[in-house]
DNA sequence: GTTGTTGCAAACAGTTTGCACTTAA
DNA sequence: TTAAGTGCAAACTGTTTGCAACAAC
């Protein structure tokens, strides 16, 4: 597995070590099909690797790669959530209202947007966030259903 | 004061009773500038008015405000904010990483993004939510100062 | 061997709840 | 008068921390 080996390189690299725990965090998210996650997802996940993981491990690597840049954390609802960090993800969501499944949105349509902010209302935009909320396509079927 | 006014009636209109507690938070969203407010934040005003009222009490009154659609609660950060929901909100906001200030941004861009995610991500739309980080212009002056 | 990392237990912050008392309508 | 609202204390959830033991380098 390739892109695993270059995450364990990669964390290498940012000077941290590679422990059990961190290469199991790392498979995890390759895994997660690039879906959030919330710690204690992760922390099912990886206890069933490796049993006696603490959740103060989970929270304190999360830190640690959120701080290195390999990982990327939401505050949408009550619990953080995670997932890797894209080179070029800028933040765009798509909200279950029912199962509350988020899924990422890989399209940017913001640029247009912060030059007209930037000009018309003396805002100077450095970051943005955009979520769109309804209905997943399993949902939306269940819908049909009633 | 008129707009407290309407605030009291619209409470009443809800079938919802307009109890101290209640009128002091209303008090506190109107004096707030439209700013978004955390639960202690608004505890503390209401505080300074009637010493006596509970934390339980604020947070009973949010949700309930925010069930009757007069209130709206945001989960940015690790605490939930609240604001006044604005009739013709469609939910775009400015915020100002420096002083927190929030202006609601009165352009909507995601009309084209919506039909794409219908065609393409099998989803479908029902809200949208859009949050620009930056500098103010004040705080970008200031900024400049430095 | 040294420094960074972990497990454990305990603390913490924000929020919620059950229950008896109180109050707006 | 009575259903709705409140205060209090206690619980609960997600997260953080101090410390001693441990393991990656």
């Amino acid at each position: 597995m390739k892109q695993l080996e270059k995450m364990y390189n990669l964390i290498k690299t940012k000077g941290l070590k590679l422990t059990p725990a961190r290469k199991i965090m790392m498979e995890v998210f390759l895994n997660s099909g690039n879906k959030l996650l919330n710690a204690s997802e992760i922390y099912d996940q990886v206890r069933e690797k490796n049993s006696k993981t603490n959740f103060s491990t989970i929270y304190r690597n999360l830190e640690l790669l959120v701080d290195h840049g390999i990982i990327e954390k939401l505050h949408l609802g009550v619990e953080a959530q995670y997932m890797l960090l894209d080179e070029d993800s800028c933040r765009h969501h798509m909200i279950c209202t029912v199962c509350h499944k988020i899924e990422p949105l890989p399209y940017c349509p913001l640029k247009e947007l912060e030059n007209y902010i930037r000009d018309e209302h003396n805002f100077i935009p450095t970051q943005h966030r955009v979520e769109i909320y309804g209905y997943c396509k399993k949902c939306s079927e269940h819908k049909k259903d009633k």
